[in-house]
DNA sequence: ACGCCCTGATACCCCAGGAGTATCAGGGCG
DNA sequence: CGCCCTGATACTCCTGGGGTATCAGGGCGT
């Protein structure tokens, strides 16, 4: 019995994103007729029912719900094949690494003079990206590594090594009367009147509930913040995040936040291996901020 | 630009382990031009050289064996897809948990006892497999839990749990000058004559060098314990390792062994969280062998 | 109640491209 | 010198993926 095809995976992803064989088959390129063969054919090779049809289009099964995620996993692995491959065979490709926009700038800075400094080192790239996206750039082999942030990324699938911890500070409009406080607990910052915190989508996209607004990238979330609409608890060394008008007060008792240097796992290139050795030396004497 | 097909992929494999085109068509039940041309368009699809054809065959350039490495791991992929969705769909499918034979034996039998006590713990099935292999099976899809041990397995692109750490003995026949010893250090038996220690293969399956005899199963090993042709250092519990005729003496020095619970990376599924927590529950309560 | 329309399914045809056979090209080695 | 083993090329064939036209059935508006 033979594999799947990356084109079988590729059609059942477009149907159980759509939940509609039309607009998938339009969104592919193709007529919607082979599309439903396809998708008939696929399943009778799996023995199981993907979708429930329905005269109001098409609705995941259980069976579906693991196709879909495994689906998408093993699209990333083929196309992460593909792009490693042409990189590897540029001789001076440069290395990608992502981080969120704005976070452990000082870190990064560090890490990239001691690059900098390093005779034979690979020329590094560096890639900002919105919250949550390191995951999926560096699982697809868009970037080589990743800075990330523990506990809030998902660095479920890679290698790992701890770089640096730190505690979170609330930030807060100077006028504010906390801001004079030299030091605030997550209970009195939890809900202050007026300065409700921003909500940030879930790893599965969803948002949690409360009264904030809901934010999905930094800008939105600068904004925000620049109006004085709502307040910010964020790792201390995230200093592009300071306002002129805004003081930064230590929150003492909010989760410490580790910055992790992240790379696939399996993944031996020594360029890669020499910047987590970088990275990992520079531990212990980047200065507290 | 399209994705790569897993048609490719597995071609590609199949003359990247070969290292000859005529012996891979073979294998893959193609005839040798189509196979050739094959890789011919995959590399300029790439745009970069995957091997050095030569009259004697053809060898894997640098870029190829970055794509052995990740075809082979897309390829996984792939057939994990098709294998948890096969399982999904089937309403009273066991979970299967693997183990390398004989290890954490004690540890097994009371993750057994306590999910058979568990009212609706769903049914587990035990896959015993030889050193090294359980990382394939999980990372295809045969497996959805594993026991592993650190430092021995490779656990890159799992999530784990530890479960278990204890010291390392030496397994010598009752009638050895050592046998009486109460502790050895790793130096003491590093060159006892006449018993040297067996070579397991690396993970890339090449052997280390030293005297003694090459193993790759259990059964070979066991079988050369019995011979008191070898001598062996492995985790004090693993007691189907004991022989009458054998004692086991601690090595004080040799690292210590983990033994963890390993399970693929983003796999919610209820069943398996619920099967790890049993086995976090028994941390610390085990007792110590 | 009728019929439109939107859903996915079926029937049938076409052709791109994957696979086969036969053959070539070139270098090591007896 | 010529055999043989390697992979490459030339061509032919035909499978199977894709297109168009059409069907089937149920909600819903009139």
């Amino acid at each position: 019995m033979h594999d799947l095809e990356t084109r079988e995976l590729r059609y059942f992803v477009a149907v159980a994103e759509e939940l509609h064989f039309g607009r998938a088959a339009d969104r592919l390129g193709i007529a919607q007729p082979p599309l439903s063969r396809a998708i008939r054919q696929l399943e009778q090779r799996l023995g199981v029912r993907l979708f429930d049809r329905d005269r109001r289009g098409a609705a995941l099964t259980d069976a579906g719900r693991v196709m879909l995620r495994e689906a998408k996993a093993a699209l990333d692995a083929v196309s992460a094949a593909a792009r490693r491959t042409r990189r590897a065979g540029d001789p001076q490709r440069p290395l990608v690494l992502v981080t969120k926009a704005g976070a452990s700038h000082e870190l990064l800075q560090r890490l990239l003079d001691a690059l900098a400094g390093e005779p034979g080192a690979a020329p590094v790239e560096v890639l900002l990206c919105e919250v949550g996206e390191q995951a999926g750039l560096l699982r697809d082999g868009r970037a080589d590594v990743a800075l990330m942030h523990r506990p809030y990324d998902d660095l479920a699938g890679f290698d790992t090594e701890d770089l640096h911890v730190e505690g979170q500070v609330a930030l807060l409009p100077a006028a504010h009367p906390l801001a004079s406080r030299d030091r605030l607990t997550l209970a009195e910052v939890r809900d202050v009147p007026g300065l409700p915190i921003a909500r940030w989508p879930r790893l599965d996209g969803s948002y949690p509930d409360g009264p904030g607004p809901e934010v999905r990238t930094q800008s939105q979330l600068a904004q925000l913040v620049a109006l004085g609409r709502t307040l910010l608890v964020i790792p201390a060394s995230s200093r592009a995040w300071q306002w002129p008008d805004h003081v930064a007060v230590p929150v003492v008792d909010a989760p410490e936040v580790t910055t992790v240097i992240a790379w696939p796992p399996g993944s031996r290139s020594p360029a890669v291996a020499s910047l987590v050795r970088t990275a990992a030396a520079l531990r212990g004497n980047v200065a507290e901020v």
